[in-house]
DNA sequence: AGCACGCCGACT
DNA sequence: GTCGGCGTGCTC
């Protein structure tokens, strides 16, 4: 038998990714695709993951005819595979679309930590071991203690890395170089396990249980009354303040010796030995009750709440009435956390029929068809998460198991406790914040089945859930979604799709302001298009707009309006809340005519150009091209034309200065740098212990504050005007959502935005909450200047630490680009730039990138030959 | 990636 | 002369 490897070592290795191995006899019948198994590779022992089993040996032969000989796999890693099935199969064409290396696709997919180092050590070789085995029988001593040192040597073994630190690199070449021709020391490779480790601790356990612990404790009682009219027959006066301890002890103990009437009703006990046995009976009722309180008692704990010593709590142990061991330990993400249950909902007729529509759509799936994907589009409180949840209840009723994917941002929220709450201990929670330990814990227990739903960020679709039977995209239009930074480059809507599609089982993409390329393709018929256009209970907030020219002109220079300043007062009055939002995104700051609200844009592109202050120039960063910064306005001749940036801390110095008794919170990356952050601070906000919350982008998810009845949008024009094709979709979104905050408790709530360009689309159809009509305007551009889904973007990009160099090659490579697109014959297909990466300069290096677009690039990646090239396929900015 | 091998500059 | 830099090639 032969088997098809990914190594770990192989992940470069573009040309040959699936390595092949014999499978031992021994291990054939346990062999299993998606694996972690032991190769040999080179000299050394490299970590793979089967990819295939093959049954004939047809390609042995054929890869003997090429003079290679097969090494068989060494052992097998873990006996649980690590990825299912349908997960390979999804490797494969993450790999294919997002033109990375299968070896590259299939490691990233893993839990962090999971994979093991490898390494050499240095040992004894068996030649050493026979030699010393020889001389210890030997008449010489000298000889015989030399033996005996070699042989205690033999379990320590050095590693190669310690040695180098040790004598240095050079030193420690030459010696290794020594022990290659001695032979009495060998180098072997070995494995050693990766960061993510299961974590034990020593518990005591109870061996008896129900009536058998009964018969214990009447034994033990027995033995007290025993011990008892010993020490009054001999007169023994115990020590008191021992005794008055004890009890002290044990009535602070919550679970005290109360419970048990024997106990209650025993006298003071006089002898000490008695005091023992009476101790030992409190241990065992604290460890009879923890056995349904969840976390078990650790030697140490116990001992110091019964004021048992160590040695005499293991006298139990020895009448084989506990056992003391050393226990998995999990780490729960959600530990400590209030979870209150929650009780599914009455559906009103619109959650009624989706939920009916994500039902029918699984059983589409059971009868062989492959179901379409769902867009759920519904406005912000229509009540969506209600219907995923009923839908998941639905489907873990047929034995089947479903993931919801949120935003990260959204992890930190309320709406991982409602799906926790909903299905108690069934859930796991996998995103980047949790600790390598955590999120291997909640990985184990997903592949165990022990959960049935998996709640987490994108990579959460990689969990081994089995029976996977619904994925749930909530917020789909987050740009979260898309891996940028690493390989592959995936949009997990679009691995959820194409799971969905190898697995014949519905895929919810849920929204209320889908992304402009869902809705297109909702509308072409690729998705079943649901919609929920109520909110419960409330209804969306009016919206007012606030154009910030005419309060220049009338002389109110101040970043907070007349009108906003005074439904703050409002605010402050009823003592309600206000969130104040602020889009901050980038350093990007834009050309903006304080008269007229006339932003400069690119000609070519028909995005809003970049001040350079360093070259003193007006840039494009989609196709590159440069041009003066203006003096005045073309527009209206205006002076008070110049480039537009403001943070969260001008705000809240401005805000504080006007309202001095109101009670400010700030939440951007710099206030909430982690989760228990994020978390500190809303409980702050949701709690009132603030009036006015101020923070960027991060505060539109999700949120679901009743105390608000005022949202402000200091500027929308930062959103607006961020040099991409995208910004128009993210304006709108963003405003969308943080109006949505809004009124969404008893009291009505309105919104206030700020602008410069009250007449944008973007916040006249967000003023309206009217997606329809900003989607309509939105793909109409998309249209006529070919961005996407109209035509497909892949974005290059180069770095290095000279500027010169950088740029070069960004121009041959653009050629080469040229050229292919040429041979291929591509029609409707070009590129642009290159251009400086928006941030130029990282970490020292120097950044150019250009953009390809056209139909279907799928055609060039094949031919493309770039390994210094970080490739994005469908990038979510042009940036 | 890791680790060989291998070919040129600055020091004991 | 040796030490040590990192360029190139290989791993079923």
């Amino acid at each position: 038998m032969l088997v098809e490897v990914l190594t770990t070592a192989g992940r470069w290795n573009t040309e040959q990714p699936l390595l092949t191995y014999r499978v031992p006899t021994a291990l054939e019948a346990r062999l299993r695709r998606g694996q972690l198994i032991a190769v040999p590779y080179g000299d050394r022992l490299d970590e793979g993951i089967v990819w295939r089993v093959l049954a004939d040996d047809e390609a042995a032969i054929s890869l003997l005819e090429e003079g290679i000989e097969l090494r068989d796999l060494s052992s097998i890693l873990d006996e649980t595979p690590a990825l299912l099935p349908h997960q390979l199969e999804l490797a494969r064409w993450l790999s294919e679309y997002y033109a990375t290396s299968l070896a590259h696709t299939v490691f990233n997919m893993l839990t962090p930590g999971l994979l093991q180092r490898s390494r050499f050590v240095l040992k004894l070789s068996q030649e050493a071991l026979e030699d010393a085995m020889r001389s210890a029988s030997s008449q010489d001593a000298s000889l015989r203690l030399r033996a005996l040192l070699g042989l205690l040597h033999t379990d320590g073994s050095l590693d190669v890395e310690q040695l180098k630190k040790m004598l240095g690199k050079t030193k420690a070449q030459q010696l290794l170089k020594e022990i290659k021709q001695s032979n009495l020391i060998v180098r072997e490779p070995e494995l050693v396990e990766g960061r993510a480790k299961i974590r034990l601790r020593r518990a005591v356990r109870l061996l008896v249980k129900g009536e058998e612990l009964l018969i214990w404790r009447e034994q033990l009682e027995e033995r007290l009354r025993h011990a008892e009219s010993e020490a009054t027959a001999g007169s023994e006066v115990p020590h008191s303040v021992s005794a008055s301890q004890a009890t002290t002890k044990a009535s602070a103990n919550p679970w005290s010796l109360g419970t048990t009437a024997s106990a209650t009703l025993a006298p003071p006990v006089q002898s000490k030995a008695g005091l023992i046995i009476q101790r030992q009976l409190a241990a065992l009722d604290l460890l009879q009750q923890s056995l349904n309180r969840g976390s078990p008692w650790t030697p140490a704990a116990l001992c110091r709440a019964t004021d048992l010593t160590e040695r005499q709590l293991r006298q139990l142990e020895d009448e084989r009435i506990i056992s003391i061991e050393r226990q998995e330990l999990r780490r729960d993400p959600l530990q400590g956390r209030a979870l209150p249950a929650s009780q599914p909902l009455t559906l009103t007729q619109e959650q009624e029929q989706a939920l009916r529509a994500v039902l029918d759509a699984v059983r589409e799936g059971e009868q062989g068809t492959t179901p379409k994907p769902i867009l759920l589009h519904g406005v912000t409180g229509s009540g969506k998460t209600e219907i995923y949840l009923q839908a998941l209840a639905a489907i873990i009723a047929q034995g089947k198991r479903g993931v919801i994917l949120v935003p990260e941002i959204a992890l930190t929220t309320q709406a991982v406790q409602r799906v926790a709450g909903r299905f108690p201990d069934r859930v796991a929670i996998i995103h980047s914040e949790l600790s390598v330990g955590e999120r291997y814990d909640e990985w184990r227990r997903i592949r165990a089945g022990q959960v049935d739903v998996v709640i987490g960020s994108r990579s959460a679709l990689f969990a081994p859930l089995p029976d996977l039977g619904l994925i749930i995209i909530d917020e789909e239009h987050e740009a979260a979604y898309k891996q940028s930074e690493l390989k592959p480059t995936y949009h997990a809507r679009e691995a959820a799709l194409k799971l969905g599609e190898i697995l014949r089982i519905p895929v919810v993409l849920g929204s209320a302001t889908p992304a402009v390329e869902s809705y297109h393709r909702a509308e072409r018929g690729r998705y079943q298009l649901v919609e929920l256009k109520g909110r419960i209970g409330t209804t969306l907030p009016p919206v007012e707009i606030v154009d910030l020219r005419v309060e220049l002109r009338a002389g109110h220079t101040s970043i907070i309006s007349r009108r906003l300043h005074e439904g703050l007062t409002n605010v402050l009055e009823q003592g309600q809340q206000a969130i104040l939002f602020l889009n901050r995104r980038g350093a990007a700051s834009c050309i903006l005519c304080r008269d007229c609200g006339y932003t400069a844009l690119c000609e070519h592109c028909d995005i809003p150009l970049t001040y350079h202050s360093t070259e003193r120039v007006l840039m494009c960063h989609y196709c590159g091209a440069q041009s003066k910064p203006l003096r005045y306005c073309p527009a209206c001749q205006s002076a008070e034309i110049r480039y537009f940036g403001l943070g969260t801390e001008k705000v809240q110095r401005t805000i504080q200065k006007m309202f001095p008794e109101a009670r400010l919170l700030r939440w951007d990356r710099d206030t909430a740098r982690n989760r228990h952050a994020h978390e500190a601070l809303l409980d702050r906000f949701a709690s009132r212990q603030a009036d006015i919350l101020i923070g960027t982008q991060m505060i539109a998810k999700g949120l679901d504050l009743p105390g608000v009845t005022l949202v402000g949008v200091v500027s929308a024009d930062i959103a607006l005007n961020l040099p991409d094709y995208s910004s128009p979709e993210r304006a709108f979104t963003l405003l969308t959502q943080v109006a949505g905050r809004a009124g969404r408790g008893s009291e009505a709530g309105h919104v206030i935005i700020q602008t410069f360009n009250p007449e944008h689309f973007c916040i006249d159809t967000a003023s309206r909450h009217n997606y329809d009509e900003f989607y309509r305007m939105e793909i109409e551009t998309r249209e006529r200047y070919g961005y996407p889904p109209f035509r497909q973007f892949v974005k290059f990009t180069y770095s290095h630490s000279n500027r010169h160099r950088c740029q070069l090659e960004a121009m041959r490579f653009s050629e080469r680009l040229t050229h292919w697109i040429n041979r291929l014959g591509l029609v409707n297909t070009d590129i642009v730039g290159p251009a400086p990466a928006m941030l130029e300069r990282v970490r020292n290096k120097y950044r150019w990138q250009m953009i390809a677009r056209g139909p279907d690039l799928h055609r060039l990646l094949r031919v493309v030959d770039a390994p210094d090239w970080e490739i994005d396929i469908d990038p979510i900015s042009a940036l």
